[in-house]
DNA sequence: TTGTTCATTAACAACCTGTGCAGACTGGTT
DNA sequence: AACCAGTCTGCACAGGTTGTTAATGAACAA
């Protein structure tokens, strides 16, 4: 992800204003690798700048989606995530937690032969790797010994 | 997927009832590779039982992804899809119109190391390619100069 | 056949994520 | 300083999905 400054920049040249809740927006997304929801960043922010809308974030995030300085990523934990990771890679999810983790691995062969690809014209190609992570192997042991509720904590911590 | 009488018995073996209902809603899916999200597979069933609940079909449907005849796919169009096809496969989605298109082509070297598992424990891998469906390539040079609003249709005829 | 248990329906309400809107406000420029 | 396009906020609302409740109905075991 750039840096806050460089989005800055960015903002500026399309004619956008960099108010203080875009710049904590920045900050916040900023070196940001858990691939947080629009509610974890509003709860980032909200820390600093209490008066922020959540409106606000999500509007901002978009923005930063449609610049292409975010991606927006859906991976079926039930809300939308954003990655301020550029570069190409894939994902890890934890199907009891939601948690996300980047798979920093590039695959060839992924490509698909003409009547494969049905006449679609392809753009991009996402890799979704399903599994239990670290964290939620440990509780199952330890804790509950049927299977627990699946993805109800999103992984992140519940809201006030 | 298996056809309505393997239904039956699946949940006939874990004491479920069989209901008019819920065999409406088995010959609906038996054959069906659209993806349907239960709205659609609503609607299909209330042409035969016009009295049916959309709650019911949720139900069931959820049942069925419990039971494992049925995959619960979310590819980010919008709504939950459910998919019939428990043979390993892929997706092709549409980014225009929500369009999902299955890929029958087996990937290999999709492993991953034990230090880019991250301590995972591994249960599957999806591709999802995403891009542009024939129908909507003609529709966006036919009709729409500019890019069209992306994925407003969800794929469905509109709800009356 | 009967009885019990489970399923369905209807009509809501609630929930969650996300967006539309109106009006007040402000960044950046003149 | 003043202006205005662009922003922020708060609220309402929408879409998808699930919970509730009560009353009715039907599946299936005995």
């Amino acid at each position: 992800m750039k840096n806050p400054d460089q989005l800055t920049e960015a903002f500026r040249a399309r004619g956008l204003k960099v108010t203080p809740q875009r710049q904590a927006i920045f900050a916040a997304l900023a070196g940001d690798t858990s691939h947080p929801t629009a509610e974890s960043v509003y709860a980032a922010v909200s820390a600093q700048m209490p008066t922020i809308s959540l409106r606000t974030v999500y509007q901002t995030l978009n923005d930063l989606a449609e610049m292409g300085e975010l991606n927006h990523v859906n991976l079926g934990t039930g809300s939308s995530r954003f990655d301020p990771n550029l570069a190409p890679h894939h994902h890890l999810v934890c199907t009891e937690c939601g948690q996300v983790t980047d798979v920093h691995a590039s695959f060839d062969g992924l490509r698909l032969s003409d009547d494969q690809a049905a006449g679609y014209t392809l753009a991009a190609t996402e890799i979704v790797f399903r599994g239990v992570c670290p964290g939620c192997q440990h509780s199952a042991n330890q804790i509950s010994p049927t299977r627990s509720s699946s993805m109800a904590a999103e992984g992140e911590s519940p809201r006030p």
